[in-house]
DNA sequence: AGCACGCCGACT
DNA sequence: GTCGGCGTGCTC
């Protein structure tokens, strides 16, 4: 066998030399492999863990590839690692990503492997068996302990004390006894989900639906579908059947969430169809329990997973279907590290993987809506309630004619529905993106604003906590009694609404409603959040005043009225996306109401009832919107007909930050010869081949923990490399020196 | 990312 | 005189 052959076999531990050499990928911000040698008593194969020597320290890496030579010269692999190597398609996947995000791929590698290195081993767990022999004196308490040990399988210490109703020292003195031993378990076995636990009855659009997606599940290949359904359509049951038919098949299922708030709840839902919850994955999790999902995830144990972007980077070993629920929500985007849209590369892992994907919206992106109509995605639609549920009712109540009192947000019209729905026994829910007390403080006396010493952002007052905290960075500090600078007392004032605030007013108009405010700042994190929604959803409360949170995919059948306190935030915010934010949030949020047995409604609080995404959402023409939405992004050649990438310099001193970024702003703006794109000059207009640099401007909350920024925008033909682009200019631009960073964003979501 | 090296200010 | 702070560069 000659050497090359012989690696192939992977057979070169023969030789008393190391005869090969590894590709290693090492989880730091590096994007090539670096070579080692494989020393012979050592076997590695592509996407094996080894532990391997870098620079003074130690770490691990994955084996990307072995190449040829002798190895001489290199540094050695230590020792292969004993985890589940990682599947080519997820190594492939991670290529890909890093390329698409221009990051390095290490640091891609690092969000894929660093949960099963990060934990450790797994603790051996110690069962207890009968050994036959009889203990030297036969207690009640030892009797009982006897009795209780199963038969079949070998049961934990504290398990079999708690079974036969003794104390732990009766089990030890067996075992010291000699009448027990104990024995390693292996790891603990979970129960799979049954596709046939329970079947909801569907309806026929339902059905339908859930047919299309069962066949693509079975196919195994490479099938995009958007699943459009308006809110309360039932679009979790139908792409359930799509799971239903996966697990059945074989295969493995990712269900992707924006947010960890929604996987709890998402749980006992999928118990109640699968008899047992899914595996979750998500940033809470403890190390120990993020390396067990993650290993069961690569041995094909965890049939199916649930959980936040990260999941994408899990280690599958048959991944047939990808569900991206609430695809249009902005949570998908990852803003730090490896950049990246969890729902753009949940599309290519079920590409690299042949497998379906499922895009789930009742408000989908532009970008998907777009892939849909040419063709790209198939497309499934849910167009009425389930079980002939209405949709809400949506009224707008224009403020400039009804205005609120001063210092109060809530205007007679929705005041005198709020009241009138609580007379009859109905839950209501108020509406108010901005958690706190009030967005700023000022001093009536010296005109005083409290600002965040790190940023250029006001602290925001939290009254409960009595606390003025930034929003952006999280400093907190005491609100004071008197005004720092002037010294005077009382003369602090609150200004603009938040929940809290809104509460305040809320209670003084309905005294004896029971209240509850729900932000995602609430204290007692997931497990109390997980609570408070299932209160609602029991109607253990009448008026529930939430942010955002609430707004997106809970269930509260006795819910009838929505109140919007300001239906106009987020409209004129210079994000080319604020249009689409608003009409899918705001189309969320009153998607609320009338979920049960009762029909609901929704009241719009609004400056300017004739903006088209007002006008949209009152007349319920979707079509609409959508079309005058995509037609304005064709013309401004914005995604998904143009690419965009955003370029942030970040630094602590602002003149060197925007130094820098103007140095990188000209050198993009001269490319390389034959660099296969001709950029606009600077201030003309763009040619439709062109490569646009706009800025550097500084960012709209200048600094933020302590950093300056200035932003980039670059703007691509949908043709163009735009990673190309990026690294070109990253190459031709100055180094960055003391603390100034850059950061490439691919497909920007946010311009903050 | 992490770690060592090197260069500057302050103090056992 | 050395300790240690951060800025810079490298890791097969």
């Amino acid at each position: 066998m000659d050497r090359a052959r012989a690696h192939e076999a992977g057979d070169c531990a023969r030789g008393p030399e190391p005869c090969a050499v590894a590709e290693v990928l090492v989880p730091v911000a590096v994007d090539q492999t670096y070579s080692y040698a494989i020393p012979p008593e050592v076997r590695v194969a592509p996407g094996d863990f080894v532990a391997v020597p870098l620079g003074a320290r130690k770490t691990y890496g994955v084996v990307w590839g072995l190449g040829a030579g002798s190895g001489a010269n290199l540094k050695r692999i230590e020792s292969r690692l004993d985890f589940p190597p990682l599947p080519e398609k997820l190594r492939d996947f991670l290529d890909w990503v890093a390329t698409w995000t221009v990051a390095p791929r290490g640091m891609a590698l690092r969000m894929a492997a660093h949960a099963a290195v990060e934990a450790g081993a797994e603790p051996v767990r110690i069962g207890l068996r009968a050994t036959g022999a009889a203990p030297a004196r036969l207690t009640e308490a030892r009797r009982r302990a006897l009795a209780s040990l199963p038969a079949d399988a070998p049961v934990s210490k504290a398990e079999l004390a708690r079974l036969a109703g003794v104390s732990a020292s009766v089990i030890d003195a067996l075992i010291d006894d000699g009448a027990l031993e104990p024995v390693a378990l292996g790891p603990e076995k979970t129960a799979a989900p049954d596709p046939d636990f329970y079947r909801a009855g569907l309806s026929d659009a339902q059905e339908q639906a859930a047919a299309a997606l069962r066949e693509a599940a079975r196919q195994h290949e490479f099938k995009p579908i958007l699943l459009e359904g308006v809110t309360g359509s039932g679009k979790t049951e139908v792409y359930f059947e799509a799971v239903a038919e996966a697990i059945a098949a074989g295969g493995q299922v990712l269900i992707l969430m924006p947010e960890i708030a929604l996987t709890s709840q998402f749980r006992d839902r999928f118990a109640r169809r699968f008899g047992v919850p899914p595996a979750e994955w998500h940033s809470e999790l403890t190390p120990r329990r993020r390396a067990r999902v993650w290993r069961a995830a690569a041995e094909g144990e965890a049939k199916v997973v649930a959980g936040a972007r990260s999941a994408l980077f899990l280690p599958f070993q048959n991944l047939r279907l990808i569900v991206v629920d609430e695809e249009h929500e902005a949570a998908y985007k990852q803003e730090e590290g490896v950049i990246y849209h969890a729902r753009d590369m949940a599309v290519v892992r079920a590409r690299i993987e042949r497998c379906a994907v499922v895009l789930a919206s009742a408000t989908p992106s532009i970008e998907t809506r777009e892939n849909a109509r040419q063709g790209r995605y198939g497309y499934l639609r849910l167009a009425s309630r389930f079980a002939g549920r209405q949709m809400p009712a949506l009224k707008a109540i224009d403020l400039r004619q009804h205005g609120a009192a001063r210092g109060k947000w809530i205007s007679p019209p929705l005041e005198e529905a709020l009241k009138h729905n609580l007379a009859q026994g109905e839950q209501s829910l108020l509406f108010l993106n901005r958690r706190g007390y009030a967005p700023l403080t000022l001093c009536r006396a010296c005109g005083h604003k409290f600002e965040c010493p790190n940023c250029s952002a006001w602290l925001v007052e939290h009254r409960f906590r009595r606390a003025l905290v930034c929003h952006h960075c999280g400093h907190v500090e005491r609100r004071p009694d008197v005004c720092p600078a002037c010294g005077q007392a009382d003369t602090l004032s609150a200004c603009g609404p938040g929940v809290e605030r809104l509460a305040e007013e809320a209670a003084a108009l309905a005294p004896e409603a029971r209240l509850l405010v729900l932000s995602s700042d609430m204290p007692g994190g997931t497990e109390r959040m997980r609570a408070e929604l299932q209160a609602i959803a029991e109607q253990k409360f009448d008026l529930v005043i939430g942010t955002q949170l609430v707004a997106k995919g809970h269930n509260f059948p006795h819910l009838t009225l929505v109140g919007v306190v300001d239906a106009d935030i987020g409209l004129s915010n210079g994000d080319p996306r604020a249009a689409e934010r608003t009409f899918q949030l705001l189309n969320q949020v009153a998607g609320r109401a009338g979920r049960g047995e009762k029909p609901g409604r929704a009241l719009l609080q609004t400056w300017q009832p004739d903006h088209p995404v007002l006008r949209a959402l009152l007349s319920g023409d979707f079509e609409r919107f959508y079309a005058e939405e995509t037609d304005a992004r064709r013309l401004a050649r914005l995604p998904p007909f143009g690419r965009l990438a955003g370029v942030v310099v970040s630094g602590s001193d602002r003149a060197a930050a925007e130094v820098f970024a103007r140095a990188l702003a000209r050198a993009a703006i001269r490319p390389p010869e034959g660099g296969g794109w001709s950029v606009a000059a600077p201030g003309a207009f763009p040619g439709p081949d062109d490569v646009a640099v706009y800025g550097p401007v500084e960012a709209p909350i200048a600094m933020v923990r302590g950093k300056y920024r200035f932003r980039l925008l670059i703007k691509a033909p949908r043709k163009a490399n735009i990673q190309a682009f990026l690294r070109a200019m990253r190459a031709r631009g100055p180094k960055p020196v003391k603390d100034l960073k850059v950061s490439l964003d691919v497909d920007p979501q946010s311009f903050l």
